[in-house]
DNA sequence: CTAATTTTGCGTAAAAATTACACATATAAT
DNA sequence: ATTATATGTGTAATTTTTACGCAAAATTAG
C-alpha cells in the first residue's frame, strides 16, 4: 500500500489507545511504564499504546498494543476516558481512548525483560510523556471508584491469597487504613471468598488462612445489585 | 479549501461526539431526540452530535453540536464513554465520544420549536439510529452512578423546587421508592439545601416548602469526600 | 536457646445509621 | 359538605458500623 494514500474531505485526528497497567505486590500498587527512545518526550516514560486499526475496536487495540509492547495478556481491560485536548500531542491532533488493565504481578514472568518496560510504585512515578500524568490521575480515580462496585482486587492478587494481603490491596488503592477484624468480617460476609485447604495443618493463628475468589457467588451477588461499602 | 484535500499515511476513523440530553419534569425523566431526515436510519431518532473539528476538544464539540441542533446551552455536559465498534456506522468507520447533558426543562423555551427535536420519556423511547440504544443504556447507568457522588439532580430541577419534586427526581433516575420522611431528613441533613422564603405564608402543610441548592455548602462537602447513600 | 514481639483469628459491647411508622392540618377532589 | 390526598414533624426498633481485648503460635532479638 502506498504512502499517503488515504484522503478525506475533512481533516481527521489520529485515534490511539493508551493502557495504564496496574499491578500489586507486597510493595503496594504500581504501574508498568515504557521508556520513550525517541522525541518528543525522549527519555520520559509513557503508557503502552498506539494507533487504532480500522478493523479493531478500542479495547481490542488496547489489548494488542499491551501485548506487543510488554508481552502481557491482561484479563481485565476497561476504558475509563477519552482525552482530546487540542494540543496534547505536539506531533499533531490526536485523540486517545484510555484504558486501564489489571494484571497479577505474581504471574508476570519476563515482563521486566521487555526492553524498556519497568514497574513503578504509584507513589514514585517518573516524569511522564504527553498528558500521561493527567491520564494516570484519572485512571487512579476510576480504579478507586470501581473497587466499590466490582471485586477488581481479585484481578490483581494471586489465585490464592490471604486476608492481610487483600486488606493491603484495598488500603493501597484507597489510601486508607482499616481495622483488620472489621475488614475481614465484612469481606467474609459478602460470601465471595472460598477458604482454600492447602493441606498444611493450621496449628497456630499466625499462619494466615488462604482464600480464593469465588466468581459464581460474585455473579449472583452482582445480579442483585451490589456495593462494597468502605 | 478543496474537497478531499486531507491525506494521511494510514487510514483514520471519523471522530464524532454524541450528546444524550436528560430533562426532568412532573412526567419523569426524559431525553431530547432528533429525527433523522436522511438515510441511513431515516425516520429513526438519534442524539444530537457530529464531527469533531480540529480546533476543539470533545466536550466543546458536544456543546457546539448540542446548541446547533437543538438551540440549547447546557450547563452540565460530561463524557461517559467512547463507542468504537467497527460496524457501528454503515457509512464508514466512526468513533463517537458520548456525553450526557443535564438541562432544566423548566427553563427550556423554544426547544420544541426546533425542527425535529422532541422529548421522549425514558420509558417510551422510539427506535434509535446506529448504536444509540446501547449508548442510551450506558448513559443511564452513568447517570445513576453519578447521582451518588454529585448533586446532579439540581441541574435538572428548576432553581426553586420542593422536597417532593426532589424525591420524584431521585426515584425516577434510580427507579426505586423512598419513604418520604426518611428521604427528606437525609437530604436536609446534608446541609446543601436553602429554604426559600417566597413571601407566601405557609398556613397548612399541604403547600410544600420551597428549597434551592446551595453550591457553596456543596463544595465544602465535596472537599471532605462525600457520598449520597440511598 | 530463651525471651520478647508480632501476626493472626475470634467475638462482643457501644455507637451510629437506617428503617418503619402515626398523627395533624390544609388543600384538592367528589 | 364530605371525603380523600399531600405535606410536615418525631420517635422507637432494627440494623450496621465501629472500637477494642485476648490467646496462640510464629518470628525476631539477645
Amino acid at each position: 500500500m502506498n504512502k499517503g494514500s488515504y484522503t478525506y474531505e475533512y481533516p481527521r485526528p489520529s485515534v490511539t489507545t493508551d493502557c495504564v497497567i496496574f499491578g500489586f505486590d507486597s510493595e503496594g500498587l504500581s504501574v508498568l511504564l515504557i521508556e520513550r527512545g525517541i522525541e518528543p518526550f525522549k527519555g520520559c516514560w509513557a503508557f503502552p499504546g498506539g494507533f487504532m486499526q480500522m478493523d479493531e475496536d478500542a479495547e481490542t487495540c488496547a489489548r494488542r498494543e499491551l501485548e506487543e509492547e510488554t508481552g502481557l495478556k491482561a484479563d481485565y481491560v476497561e476504558q475509563f476516558g477519552t482525552f482530546s485536548d487540542v494540543n496534547r500531542d505536539p506531533r499533531g491532533r490526536t485523540v486517545t481512548i484510555a484504558h486501564y488493565a489489571l494484571v497479577k504481578k505474581s504471574e508476570v514472568k519476563g515482563a521486566d525483560d521487555a526492553a524498556q518496560a519497568r514497574w513503578f510504585p504509584i507513589g514514585n512515578i517518573p516524569p511522564l510523556a504527553f498528558d500521561h500524568d493527567r491520564i494516570l490521575r484519572v485512571a487512579l480515580k476510576a480504579l478507586r471508584e470501581k473497587i466499590h462496585f466490582e471485586p477488581v482486587g481479585f484481578e490483581l492478587l494471586p489465585q490464592v491469597f490471604t486476608m492481610p494481603q487483600l486488606q493491603d490491596l484495598y488500603e493501597s488503592i484507597l489510601e486508607v487504613k482499616f481495622d483488620r477484624r472489621n475488614f475481614a468480617s465484612k469481606m467474609l460476609k459478602l460470601g465471595i471468598l472460598n477458604e482454600v485447604d492447602d493441606g498444611t495443618v493450621r496449628k497456630g493463628t499466625r499462619n494466615p488462612i488462604k482464600y480464593s475468589f469465588n466468581p459464581e457467588s460474585y455473579c449472583q451477588m452482582k445480579a442483585k445489585g451490589f456495593r462494597l461499602e468502605f
